[in-house]
DNA sequence: GTGGTCTAGACCACA
DNA sequence: GTGGTCTAGACCACA
């Protein structure tokens, strides 16, 4: 995990979106015990309060519930999550390529630079 | 122009990378009057101050120019244009990219589901 | 006479300083017609509105006078110019040495500076 | 600091500069803390969005940089401070000079003036 | 009619 | 308590 937050949008959100990551993307699995809330205030270099925030969005989703005193999970139905990751990279293409085409980039130009960046964009971590 | 705004993010911002979409794809070209300020302001359904600050971001990047009682121009600068075209069309292809990779997609799969989806997403309009 | 203006501060007001620093320095002489309103408007690119308002500030400080359809002129009372171009120097000196105070220069560092700059400052025409 | 304002010119670059001055002066120090911006309103007399106005400049040149929720900072560029400082004082002497020359002032009698004046000027404070 | 500045006041994210 | 955004509305310089 790499939280370097961008300014323009709410921390909580940013916050939210990279757990969100680590659970669609298996990094945390399902049943898998979250952090505490204060640990990921520290990892984070956050308020507590930003991070019981992010959480709450998580759980909005159903990605996480809460044991009550004993800590939050990852939900154990596999079927949410596989949703919620197509619905996100579906999201995230179609974001991607309306924007590209607002740009006046044409599908044939996209694969270009696709192929053209590959492999290479190890350094940054946004979502 | 589609001004539907995020909640996520401030207005200005979002007005002003739409604005910029607009001259970067050439739907606003070089030399171009922009709209007045209060045209804009009533289009997006906004403060003129708002609308104010998003040009501003404008012309802190050159890509338009202020005429005085007259109105706001794009730079008749192509070179200006381009660069910030590539900028652009890097940032997000890098966004999109490691996004990709935190939710767990590989290259070939970014392949697959891009060729599904093109000349599919005429709805959305974001950037 | 060299008219660009600074978007900082009122056009009709740099142009009355222009002006005024015409007749103060004898560019200008004492009865001297001064240029139509119309051909100040041309050369200053400026509408005549504009020059009307500077020309009221020469006229409050009795540097010119207008003589009814016949034109306006500077003053014939060197005594007034002479005035006036003192009380002109000495807020200009005032301004200059309380500003380095400010910044934090000392009286022997502006004379550094000064017999550095002397003779080099040819391109520029601020007042 | 002493806010008092002219009305020739936009209050939020005015008090930029007072600031500017501040920081250039050593007054306000390398990570020293600035007043918050409803202090700062207080102090001037004037709403709290005119000096974020103006604080955005000093942003813009890099003189100060804002820690989310916590505050806004001189940097602690020493570099940064410093160049700003010369770019102020060159521009200053070069209006000077300029301002002179158009008066018809020549170098020795700018030299006759000083030398009387110094020491004199503590009233003012304009920037 | 054009852009620019300013105020009063509200509301938000974060600590 | 800190900075940031936004609105409604007023007023100014300039053409």
């Amino acid at each position: 995990m790499n939280y370097v937050f961008d300014n323009d949008k709410a921390i909580y959100l940013q916050l939210a979106q990279e757990l969100t990551s680590d659970i669609i993307s298996g990094k945390l699995k399902p049943g898998n015990k979250i952090p505490t809330v204060r640990e990921l205030a520290v990892l984070a270099s956050v308020n507590p309060n930003t991070v019981q925030k992010a959480l709450n969005e998580l759980e909005k989703n159903s990605l996480i519930y809460t044991e009550r005193t004993n800590g939050k999970y990852v939900t154990t139905n596999v079927e949410i999550i596989d949703q919620f990751k197509d619905k996100i990279i579906y999201e995230k293409l179609d974001t991607f390529l309306s924007d590209m085409k607002n740009i006046g980039i044409s599908d044939k130009e996209i694969n270009t630079y696709l192929s053209k960046m590959k492999g290479k964009n190890n350094e940054t971590n946004r979502m």
